[in-house]
This record gives structure tokens, C-alpha cells and sequence, in this order.
DNA sequence: GCCGTTTTCGGCCCGACTGTTTTCAGTCG
């Protein structure tokens, strides 16, 4: 609501871009808060609210009027003159409020539906400041939102599934319950959640469920499997079994697919029948233990494997050979290489927090990568502005006894393909982290080009977020990703897994596809705020999926070893 | 509308890019 406030305000003209930028940041410093603001408000009121930065009198007024009335007066005089869902409308890549605004003018378009009718009679591109392109481009937009429509950010899903499950759990009704399906397998996005449960209260337990406060309403509802749709606009089936088939269940509902019918195929080929309820022999008789998963795959002649190995990408063979591989787990990062600090503009953390939070978190280093100047917007550092923070860091190493911080930057790789910071002062940097910021729509020769230039300076250490993709939200840049690699092996650079949900880049397909040129991979969480810094375990994720070890992480070594291995 | 303090007002980010124009508005980051 207070982001469409702003959206709203924008249209009122320029001498109200402050209130604009002021709703903006509340918006975002909300939407990025941990804790839900109604609890908050609950617990601290008015000057709980108030204390959040971004928010003042007006705004914590409106929060408040709206947590304990469900409505908020100034949203809703605002939609009485500018009845357009905004929210909607602008998801569409290039469309804006203004633009928006400009359709409900001219031909009373106030939602998708409405710019649906307007595309199909071909309206648009006859409008003052429209034309054929920007009708083809709202057109492409819209595709574009309907395909990665319905599945949500594995960073959205999995702390849902675990609210939900520990509930579960501190009820007494369920003896166990685990996340299973994609959740469980680390894909980036999850179309609904699978939840098992063990329980010998099975009507409890489904009562408990249909009550709970997380959803929205019951689709079906029966003694071993209950679905129901969740507040936050995803499905979520609730299966109950016994004890005995806990092992085959998980099995089953982890999948995926294809994964699960090679599996059975080698049941049948064994002469076994393996379904949920466990793997059956000809007379009937359960074989395997049944309680675990593992004794499953163990009495069909397989190694068991990571669930986010299973996608039928030759992990079966490989479990039938043994030789499946033992994969990079969270324990064994012990640097995050990308974190950002109240330095520049887009951030708040200081070196305090940042420590003390990564140590709790079981790392012993970290990379300071405050971006660089071209990011104006970010209140990137220049060349002196980097010797500052560097003077800094130092300091900062002269306390810490079990910990160290590396200077480094998030430096702009400029549409030449140069680096927007000298080289004198990248080689003050322990290591040099740099990333596509602007001109992400190159054509791909062009950005080919650019990103292999740069990596041929033989100034860069670690490529970040080297597609630039947003999930659900932004395409990757076009660039030969081949020539991409290549150039990275020769220049002995490092891609980077960037851990936020929302990025997940490279994904794994670009990884296995890395990984066969031989490099290396930071995984790193892009931390703007502390508690991104938790963000490590979805980039963990995508390492395991694409067969990772912990040999090729640069960051699951010690600070000699990592600093080591990009001495030129 | 918020914030910090050189504190109760003045400052708040601004350039690139796109598609539309023919000098710019809108969007993005």
C-alpha cells in the first residue's frame, strides 16, 4: 500500500517527489523486516513503528490506522481519484505508474484485464507517446509475468514450510513431519509445498491444519492427505502416514518425477514394488526397513544421494555405480565474499554488525564489496572513498583475533568492458569482485564482448551475479555464456553463486555447465542487511544441485587458501 | 514525509536507456 502511495504521489507532480522517495523507503525497509509489523506493533506500538527507518509520525500513523481498522484513509482518498491497480499494472517490465496512469486516461484501463482487451483490439499503439513497440513490449511483458506466474522464491516457500512444520511439531499431534518436494530438493522457485507427517491423531492433526492461522481456505481435506490454499498464495498438500512407510513416503514425495520412475524401474528390474508406502517384494512383505529413506535406496543396490541431486540428470546411474559425489554442505563455507556496508548508499551494516553476525553464522571471514561510483544511485565509492574504507577495514582487523575482513568492492564493469575503478586502487583490494550493473538489455555480441573484455584485464577475481537475472522479474543478459567461461578459466576468475533468493546466479544449469570448464565458484549472499546474511543456505542449495564439492567453492577453504588461490 | 543536527529547517541521487519524439517523458537501477 505504501508503495502504490508513492506510485500515486508521483502523479501529483515533481514538487512531491520527496513524499515519493519517503513511502519508497518505508515500503522497502518493511518488506525487508524479519519480524511481521503487526507483532511488532503489538509488542512496542506507535514508537516501535516509528523507530524503523523511513518511518515518521505520518507513516507509523498509517500502519497503525490500518492494523487496527483495515483500512488506511490516506491509500484509500489516494485510489478514489486514481482507481488503477498500480501494483498489478507495473509488474509489467517497462510500465510504470505514469504509463499506467496515461492508459487509465485515455482508455479507462484500470487493470490487466482492461489492458488485455486494449491489446487485442491493437489501442495502444495509436495513443499520444505510444507506438508499435511499446504495444509489442507491454504484449511481451505480460507473456513474460503469465509464464513465471504460480511458482514462488524457494527463499519465500522454504520459511513458510518451516513456520508451518515447527507448528506442527510444538502442537504434540505430529510424532514427525519433514518438507519434502521441491522445497526439499532447493529448486529456486516451489509451485506449492509437500509437507509428511507422522501422527497417530490424524483427524487432530488435519483440524489442527485447516485451523492454522497460515491458511486461507481447504481444497480437500481427508484422513492421510489434506490440501489447502496458503495466505501468502501458494498450495500446500499435508500428507499422513504411518511410521512404517515414513522412509518410502519421503522417498516418494522428495521426487522429483523422473527421478522416482528410474527408481521404481529398478524396483521392478529387482522384482521389488516400491510405491509411498515402502518397497514390497512379490509376496507382499515389506523389504525395507521402511522408517528411512536410506534403507530404501540401499536395498535396491543404490547409494543414497542429496535430495537436490535428484532430477534425473544421471544421478541414478551414478548411485547405482556408488560413486555419487560427497557434496559441499553449509558448515564448510567459511567466507562470504559479497557484503555490502553502511559505506555505500544501499545498505546500513557496519563492521560490527557484520562480524558479529557471520561469526555467529560460523564463518571466519568476510569481503567488504561496497559498490563502486557508476552506481550513483547507490552512493558508490570512488578511488579515494575505497582508501577510506580500506584504512577502515585495517583498523578493524587490529581487534579481531578469529576473524578478518577483506577488502574488496563490488566495482562496475562498464559498457566498454572496462572497470569503472583505477588499477591502483584495485590492487589495494585483497580481491577484486566485479558485476554487470547497467545496459543489461546489450544485444549479445555486445555484451559477449563487454563481459570477455573484462575478464581479459586480468583485473577481476570473482564475476558477480554474472547473468544479472532476477526471478520471475528481469530476464538474464544475453551474452555467450561458452565465451563467458572460457575467458574466466584463462583469466583463473571465479563465478559467483550469488545466495540471494530473488537472483540464485549462475542457477544451477550454468553452474554444471561452468564446472565443465574447469572453474571455480564463490558462494557468496550479496548481504545488504544483516539478515541476508542467511541467505548462504540458497546458494548452497544451488551447489549441491549442480554436484558441487566442497573443493570447488574458493570460499569453503580458510582465509590463506581462498586469498591463495587468487594470487596472479 | 523523514531525518539529522552545522537541529526544528533544509536537503533528500541522478545518469543511462528506450521509444517516442524532434526535445523529451518514462522507467530503471
Amino acid at each position: 500500500m505504501l508503495d502504490e502511495i508513492a506510485d500515486m504521489l508521483d502523479l501529483e507532480g515533481v514538487e512531491r517527489r520527496f513524499e515519493v522517495l519517503a513511502y519508497r523507503k518505508a515500503a522497502q525497509t518493511i518488506s525487508a523486516l524479519q519480524e511481521d509489523i503487526g507483532e511488532l506493533y503489538k509488542k512496542r506500538g506507535l514508537e516501535g513503528l516509528m523507530e524503523l527507518p523511513g518511518v515518521g509520525k505520518s507513516i507509523a500513523g498509517s500502519i497503525e490506522e490500518y492494523i487496527n481498522t483495515g483500512h488506511m484513509g490516506k491509500y484509500d482518498d489516494f485510489k478514489k481519484r486514481y482507481p488503477v491497480d498500480f501494483k498489478e499494472l507495473t509488474k509489467i517490465q517497462g510500465m510504470g505508474a505514469r504509463k499506467a496512469y496515461k492508459l487509465y486516461k485515455a482508455l479507462k484501463i484500470r487493470n490487466m484485464s482492461d489492458l488485455r482487451k486494449a491489446l487485442e483490439k491493437h489501442k495502444i499503439s495509436k495513443l499520444e507517446g505510444f507506438g508499435e513497440q511499446s504495444e509489442e513490449q507491454i504484449r511481451k511483458g505480460i507473456d513474460f509475468l503469465e509464464r513465471s506466474g504460480g511458482r514462488m522464491l524457494l527463499g519465500n516457500a522454504l520459511p513458510e514450510a518451516e513456520a508451518i512444520r515447527d507448528k506442527l511439531v510444538a502442537s504434540g499431534l505430529a510424532d514427525k513431519v519433514l518438507i519434502c518436494g521441491s522445497t526439499r530438493r532447493m529448486r529456486e522457485t516451489v509451485g506449492d509445498l509437500d509437507i509428511l507427517i507422522i501422527s497417530g491423531k490424524g483427524v487432530k492433526v488435519m483440524d489442527f491444519i485447516t485451523k492454522m492461522p497460515e491458511v486461507s481456505s481447504t481444497i480437500a481435506r481427508g484422513p492421510t492427505k489434506t490440501s489447502v490454499v496458503l495466505k501468502i498464495g501458494l498450495n500446500c498438500d499435508f500428507r499422513l502416514v504411518e511410521r512404517k512407510s515414513f522412509g518410502a513416503a519421503v522417498q516418494y514425495f522428495t521426487g522429483n518425477k523422473d527421478h522416482n520412475v528410474k527408481v521404481r524401474e529398478i524396483a521392478i528390474k529387482k522384482k521389488y514394488k516400491l510405491n509411498e508406502y515402502g518397497l514390497f517384494d512379490r509376496k507382499g512383505k515389506n523389504v525395507a526397513s521402511g522408517e528411512d529413506e536410506e534403507d530404501i535406496y540401499k536395498k535396491l543396490g543404490m547409494q543414497w544421494m542429496e535430495p537436490p541431486m535428484r532430477e534425473n540428470r544421471g544421478e541414478v546411474e551414478l548411485s547405482l555405480q556408488h560413486k555419487i559425489p560427497k557434496l559441499v554442505q553449509l558448515e564448510d563455507i567459511l567466507g562470504d565474499m559479497h557484503v555490502h556496508s553502511r559505506h555505500s548508499g544501499d545498505s546500513t551494516n557496519s563492521f560490527e554488525e557484520i562480524v558479529s553476525e557471520a561469526k555467529k553464522l560460523g564463518r571466519r571471514y568476510a569481503g567488504i564489496t561496497d559498490h563502486s561510483k557508476s552506481e550513483y544511485m547507490n552512493r558508490g565509492l570512488d578511488e579515494k572513498q575505497y582508501m577510506k574504507v580500506f584504512a577502515e577495514i585495517d583498523k578493524a582487523n587490529k581487534k579481531l583475533s578469529d576473524f578478518t575482513l577483506l577488502k574488496s568492492g563490488e566495482v562496475d564493469i562498464l559498457k566498454d568492458g572496462s572497470l569503472d575503478i583505477n588499477r591502483k586502487t584495485l590492487d589495494e583490494m585483497d580481491y577484486v569482485l566485479a558485476a554487470v550493473h547497467s545496459g543489461l538489455k546489450d544485444p549479445k555480441e555486445k555484451m559477449t564482448k563487454r563481459i570477455v573484455d573484462a575478464l581479459n584485464s586480468g583485473q577481476i577475481d570473482i564475476l558477480g551475479h554474472p547473468t544479472g537475472r532476477l526471478i520471475n522479474e528481469r530476464e538474464p543478459l544475453l551474452a555467450d555464456m561458452d565465451m563467458v567461461f572460457e575467458a574466466a578459466k584463462d583469466n583463473r576468475v571465479a563465478m559467483e553463486i550469488n545466495a540471494q533468493p530473488s537472483r540464485l546466479d549462475l542457477n544451477d544449469e550454468n553452474v554444471i555447465k561452468a564446472k565443465k570448464y574447469g572453474l571455480k565458484f564463490a558462494i557468496d549472499t550479496d548481504s545488504h542487511r544483516i539478515g541476508h546474511m542467511q541467505f548462504m543456505r540458497y546458494g548452497v542449495g544451488v551447489a549441491k544441485r549442480a554436484w558441487l564439492k566442497k573443493e570447488d567453492i574458493v570460499n569453503a577453504t580458510d582465509v590463506g587458501s581462498f586469498l591463495k588461490f587468487f594470487k596472479k
